[in-house]
Parts: C-alpha cells; sequence; structure tokens
DNA sequence: AATCTGTTCTATTTCGTCTATAACAAACAT
DNA sequence: ATGTTTGTTATAGACGAAATAGAACAGATT
C-alpha cells in the first residue's frame, strides 16, 4: 500500500518513486504489469497530477518503467547485467552515508548488517 | 584538500560536512584538532561565512564537533558506542539507495561489494 | 588596543517543490 | 461514432530551502 509523508523532508515524487521500486522489489508489482494512471493516482494519494508523473519519469531515466504516451506505464524487465555507470552513480549516492556511520565509530562489517537487515526488512513488509 | 561542487545538486554545507568527516575518517583530522573560523575557510573555499558555519552546526547536531562561541569547531572524541537511534537513522538514509539497487537487480553480496569499495577510496584519498 | 571569534539580524536572489487550471491529440470503451 | 481517459504541455502562484551580502555585537586572543 502506498502512502506518502508531508512532514517528511524527502520530496513526495521521490517518496512514491521508492515505494514503487519497493513494490517491484517485494515481487507486488512484476514485469508487464501497468501503473495507474497519473490522475488516478493522484487521487488516491491525494496529491497533484504532476507530482505523480515527475515520479513516473524519475522512474522512467532510472529505467525502470517505460512510459507509452497516451497509453500508460509499464514496468520494465530489469537489465540482466547492470552497468558500470549505474554502479557509479550509486556509489556516488552510498558514499555519504558510509562516511556518516564511519565517523560514528561503524565498522565495515555493522554497516553490511544494516544493509542486510533493509533487505530483510522490505521484502517482509506489505 | 577540501573543494566544493557549485554544480551539484547536494547543497555545499552538506558537501562540506561530508569533506570533513571523509577527513576525520581519513586521520588527517583528530580529536582535539581545531577546524578553520567560518571566515578564513569561507574565503579559503570561496563561499560565505553563513554557508560554513550551517556546515558546522550540522556537524556539531550530528556530534561530531563541538563549537566553542568566540573560539572555534574542535573534533570531539567519537562516541565508544552508536546509539540505535543513530542507527535507525542511518538505515533510513541508507533504504532508498538500497531499494534502488536491488530494482537493478543487484544481489545483497554485491552491495556490500560496493559499500567496502567506497570504504577503501575514502581511506585512499587525498 | 587591535584583531579575531562565533552569533545574530535583516535583506535579497535563486531554485526546487507542489499545487492549480486549462487545453490538446491520441488511445480506448461502449 | 461518441464520450471518456490517457500522457503532454503550458502558465501561474505559493512556499520554503539554499546561498549570498552586509552589518553589528560581545567575548576571546594577541
Amino acid at each position: 500500500m502506498l502512502s506518502l509523508n508531508n512532514d517528511s523532508d524527502i520530496p513526495l515524487y521521490s517518496q512514491l518513486s521508492t515505494q514503487i521500486m519497493e513494490s517491484i522489489v517485494r515481487g507486488d508489482l512484476s514485469t508487464g504489469d501497468t501503473l495507474p494512471s497519473v490522475r488516478v493516482l493522484a487521487g488516491d494519494l491525494g496529491v497533484n497530477m504532476h507530482t505523480v508523473n515527475k515520479s513516473y519519469h524519475e522512474l522512467e531515466s532510472k529505467g525502470i518503467i517505460e512510459i507509452v504516451p497516451k497509453k500508460g506505464a509499464v514496468i520494465k524487465a530489469n537489465e540482466q547485467k547492470i552497468s558500470a555507470k549505474r554502479i557509479e552513480i550509486l556509489s556516488e549516492e552510498f558514499r555519504p552515508i558510509v562516511v556518516e556511520a564511519l565517523v560514528n565509530g561503524m565498522k565495515k562489517e555493522e554497516i553490511h548488517q544494516i544493509i542486510t537487515n533493509i533487505i530483510i526488512k522490505i521484502k517482509k513488509e506489505d
């Protein structure tokens, strides 16, 4: 179930993108499935149409979905091999958080444990 | 050496905070060391005094440094035991990036490898 | 005594987010 | 065929964060 938090400092469209990606990881959404129209989902979530539209385009730029104008948004099959460029982008996103963990005295294994727990958490939630 | 990127979508004060934390992790800054005054560092980096001030206060809120009014900013000793609350905060920050990695088809071990590489990279840089 | 320090205040510019409304042309449903 | 739904595009406004600028203050340093 999707739900956005207005009080968060994370933009609504980013929250939505992340939650849709979580649904895919969890298996609730699979390759070929279509997402609700921007108007319908906006109505369900109580946000503006453009906010949902922005999220969909963010997902499209990440290669997660395909937007067919006048038709809808479809979940794409995930690439079998992740590109080196994508890994580089992910690394840059991970970096500041890893630094913060390290400066707090955490060891590599403890950070790995946090990652492991997050993965477990994502796959268990509904 | 500190250097900020004006074209980045990451705020200047956040970039600065991260780089200072990296210096600590790397050992270039140790407990008891004092940071440059907000005016001096701002001059070196070519940014406004308030931008550096904001970074220092962000670091103080994270418990990394201590600001003594009219004196300066000093690197604090890192807590021997990281609090559960801090781990929770870090987890929430890690989460969306982990999701993005998973939706790209990465496995747990591959994400661990990215983390490991980041740590190596941080400690090697100058 | 002069300088340097972080602090506080006011002000302005710029940009991203979010909302709102409207119109368009293509796809779809009945 | 008609009416609805679709994503797209455009314009507009409100709001807050980021960043800059300049000035003044009082305590610490030299």
